[in-house]
DNA sequence: GCAAACTTTCAGTAATTACTGAAAATATAA
DNA sequence: TTATATTTTCAGTAATTACTGAAAGTTTGC
């Protein structure tokens, strides 16, 4: 092994155990690296054999992969097989990443907290009057979070960067 | 169980469940919600009680979210429990949040991607090429999140937010 | 000091999540 | 078609994470 294969197999194994205490599966999480830093679409084979896992491993993890739109597949003329090529722009992984951890996690979020209130009657009770002006100050805060997601998944890719950057 | 207790018991429920698709564990996500809704502290046998669960996995949990700074503790004389309390208001907790994600998070990943640079020789491959490139590309990604949410979590408590709003 | 009230720890177990590998399904080319 | 290459599924199992409950530890008041 090259210096620089254990220099890979380090970053590669390394944001695997970041993914996985970032709520990623460790597998994908390290599919993801390794397909990020490659030149090269690789073939599920490829990553069974880098990663040394099974072909059902590969495949789900992929799948995941494609599913959140990070990955996409390409493939050669006069080859069957599929190839894997992940997207290298930081800044439209950031926009992808955003919109779907909104469809996954802010939206169901947000539609808990609107059913909650909507069983609101004439609140009798301190526990009462607690609870729903909470539920009130979340939905409010996490509304904001979701239209600013919105909009950052919409968003040109590096045109809201730079005002970001001017906030501070 | 009144109209009112069934209410909460489902958001209590469900932010679990979210709290569980946020990578969070879904126990410490009950605790909090409950925490978060109530007027009062509660004690760990109030938290027993309400989620059914054992004393073992209430202090755990508990001690969690003191740890992660979203929980304080209280008591009262003459008695000789600790009470909880969650800090309410919303971007307080935006805060705490980030500023303790970006420490068990942002910050190992950043030491990772500079790590990985540090053993650039001249790189010769393509496949080394187009390692550092991207190596580089994330390192500075993460660089400016990483001094984004230092901001936020030093940030004065209603200063930022409206400033951020403007930005659309 | 001792006893009572309370908190923490942790070995054992339960529940959940991830993975394998082979069979089934699908796609392609001849 | 039919053979071959490739992908997908999924039952069984492994690995990980979460939880219980009782014992050990700590704190407080007398």
């Amino acid at each position: 092994m090259t210096e620089f294969e254990k220099v890979r197999n380090e970053f590669i194994s390394q944001w695997g155990v970041l993914g996985n205490s970032w709520g990623i599966n460790r597998t994908m999480a390290q599919i993801h690296a390794y397909l990020m830093t490659s030149p090269h679409p690789l073939s599920t084979q490829n990553i069974m054999d880098e990663l040394e896992i099974s072909r059902g491993n590969a495949n789900t993890n992929l799948r995941e992969l494609v599913s959140w739109g990070l990955v996409r597949t390409t493939t050669y003329k006069g080859d069957r097989k599929e190839y894997f090529i992940a997207e290298k722009d930081v800044w439209k992984m950031f926009c992808t990443i955003s919109s779907e951890r909104r469809r996954r996690e802010i939206t169901p979020a947000l539609d808990l907290l609107r059913r909650s209130k909507e069983t609101k009657t004439k609140a009798k009770t301190e526990e009462e009057i607690a609870f729903y002006e909470q539920i009130q100050k979340l939905e409010a805060f996490v509304s904001v979070a979701d239209s600013i997601m919105e909009k950052v998944s919409k968003s040109e890719h590096n045109r809201l960067m730079p005002k970001v950057l001017k906030l501070w």
